[in-house]
DNA sequence: TTGACAATTAAACAAACGTTTAATTAAATT
DNA sequence: AATTTAATTAAACGTTTGTTTAATTGTCAA
């Protein structure tokens, strides 16, 4: 019971943490801001986890490892095409439950410096890249897409997503939304969803 | 003679700042790195930009004014193919030539907070896309391009553009280059603008 | 050459930072 | 119930932060 409790209390922590440094970023934000935030001691932020720094490393950990199942996930379909829209929409869907996170994992890739942590990032983005890309690379081999700039695709999918999810300001002015939660609500994710699947359709010649 | 030198010292600090705003973020880069880069004393940018918060304001308001030549830019041309693929090359250009910067007004409009500034730049960036989506629009009705959910198809534009220019890293990975600079070279220029052309014509049913 | 003003400097400023300490309370174990 | 361990606290730690000060150097007109 009181293992679940301490569990829960760090749990609380990294998710006040995780949108406080996703909304500021990492030096933005004070620890005495997210104990404040988080309702707790200052210090129990070093008696959790060491340091600023850790805490902002488990931040990003504990999140950028279940990001193994695509694979897992488009495996039953039998088409190219499924499999390429079941991404699609794997994809819409983690990053509007996970924008926060995402906006950490991005601004991180928008840094000119190479330290440990923007190298594990950068080669898990990478592994889920490589997935879209193979999937379309197939898809063409076996007639079933037309020749495109594969890599160029790719990134035009995780573009839009990652803008709009991580934009949410300018995406609610250009929908003309009033409200800005509002553009994560599920009648815009079938929205965009549509739309991807549109635009990939025509680019790809599916039938 | 001493007031371009000054002038030039000015600018000098100021393309520093904004090489480092961009690659670390606002909070993350102190004054004194900045008067270290810049070569200058600390006091210096008190003295020529009243604090850290005003130069940071300068950086953004110097680049942010001149965003407004886009609507010249296609008047010339023609058709709304040609008007939009002249968009399309625009922006592609700017963004490559102006990376750091863009790289700080995407940050800027990740924040989930109201300011003066992100006020300002998510109407300035608000109006480009304004013009983007009254090419397409104007276009659709023209019966020169097949109907598409112009916003989104808008934001596919920005995206795409925006996550290969601000994330050097993952592009290099992607596109199988070794150093994060050749990135930013002609030859990738000239591979993304043909990838956004076809990826429009095909979108759009232009023959 | 002198005087006035601008540019530049090193040093000091208070405030905020992340972290640690030592004391206290709560919980678990014996 | 007594004792040990864990959780939590307020206060203090030494640094670093952005900014200001007061002194010095440089520049140009009179």
């Amino acid at each position: 019971m009181q293992d679940t409790k301490q569990q829960d209390k760090k749990e609380d922590i990294l998710d006040v943490a995780e949108r406080l440094f996703a909304e500021h970023g990492f030096e933005a934000v004070s620890v005495r801001e997210i104990s404040k935030a988080a309702d707790i001691n200052i210090a129990m932020v070093s008696y959790y986890f060491g340091s600023k720094e850790k805490l902002y490393e488990e931040v990003v950990h504990r999140k950028l490892i279940s990001s193994e199942s695509i694979v897992k996930f488009i495996e039953h379909h039998s088409t190219y095409q499924e499999k390429l829209f079941a991404i699609v929409d794997l994809f819409i869907n983690k990053f509007f439950e996970r924008r926060h996170f995402q906006n950490i994992i991005f601004r991180e890739m928008a840094m000119n410096q190479r330290t440990a942590m923007t190298e594990l990032i950068t080669t898990r983005v990478h592994q889920n890249f490589s997935v879209v890309y193979d999937v379309i690379e197939k898809g063409i081999k076996h007639k079933e897409f037309n020749k495109v700039d594969v890599e160029l695709t790719v990134m035009t999918i995780i573009g839009v997503v990652k803008t709009y999810t991580t934009s949410g300001t300018i995406a609610c002015k250009v929908l003309k939304i009033d409200e800005v939660e509002n553009v994560y609500t599920d009648k815009f994710k079938a929205r965009l969803k549509k739309h991807l699947r549109e635009l990939l359709t025509n680019h790809l010649g599916i039938k």
